[in-house]
DNA sequence: CCGTTGTTTTGAGTGGCTCAAAACAACTGT
DNA sequence: ACAGTTGTTTTGAGCCACTCAAAACAACGG
């Protein structure tokens, strides 16, 4: 078994200490690594940000970027997407209401800002009672890239299931 | 062990037996069963569906009812949704391009005819090169039961997470 | 520098779902 | 009405993404 060292957080500031600080939370390494990957690569998987925090931080572990994932997106500075068929995704914009489009061939995720500039389809028709909190759009697509592969190899374009259409 | 016996379809003729057949779907007992109690249940889990299955049909496994799924919903008479943190959920209502509603406290379900009449949030703004097929929306918020239940005891709401807003 | 508080490691365990082989029933043709 | 073919269901195993819990350990306040 290999003896695995705990390492300390150094950089006493900086802007990725200084968010993890303002929301109360401690500054421990592994959160400034997830924090930093976080933005080198937006819609990540906790199994992909584990990938790239290792890089720097062998000694991680899954548990621990589960636990630091929960902890940002508990405080307010990362988000959570769960798109149909997907394992979570995680990214650090926050605040600004924007959604998603994924490519429902090679499943790549892109952001999209909310629909006409107002928030029309936060406003459903009728909600049955419901008092209607936050809403989110994901929409499901090809992805410039599968496009034209569709279009030349007439490979099957693997739908993941029927959605709400139109 | 119990020796199952497995039952006959019945039922020569019939609303359900012609949607299935409609399809080109073969005709069995546990098909025109999930699809009736999808109808007594909408937005019910395999499980569930399988407990009010196994009602009228004893010895149906769960793999069945996974199977009848995936045949239901490839064959376009069924949904499925996946809200997030929940299992998949499956409705008959299908091609009508209706969106939900999900209570944050009890998780329970409702369908929202889509917004406004129109469809303007499945026009975004900027799809970053993507070509839209559909557009789902999930609405988050509280159920009539659950609004006066946090009123009057002030429990925990529960948040699933935090969603894209507004 | 020490103690308290809270995070990370380590390890086990769960729910929801998928895959595969074999038993078996639905439909076709006769 | 019956047999063959095709496709569904049962049975059983297995996987992924994630959660829970205890113990080791580090961050921050004093």
């Amino acid at each position: 078994m290999t003896k695995t060292k705990r390492m300390r957080a150094a950089e006493p500031s900086g802007l990725l200490v200084d968010s993890i600080r303002a929301c109360g939370l401690k500054v421990t390494a592994p959160r400034l690594a997830v924090l930093r990957v976080l933005d080198l690569a937006p819609h990540s998987t906790a199994e992909r940000l584990l990938a790239m925090v290792r890089a720097e931080l062998p000694g991680t572990s899954l548990q621990a970027v589960y636990g630091v994932l929960a902890a940002f997106t508990g405080a307010g500075i990362a988000r959570k997407i769960e798109p149909a068929g997907s394992p979570a995704l995680f990214e650090r914009r926050v605040g600004d209401n924007h959604h998603h489009i994924v490519c429902t061939r090679c499943s790549a995720v892109h952001d999209v800002d909310c629909a006409v500039g107002e928030s029309p389809c936060l406003t459903p028709s009728n909600t049955a009672g419901f008092t209607v909190r936050t809403a989110e759009v994901t929409y499901w697509g090809l992805c410039p890239d599968c496009q034209t592969a569709t279009l030349s190899t007439l490979s099957a374009p693997a739908p993941l299931s029927n959605k709400g259409a139109r």
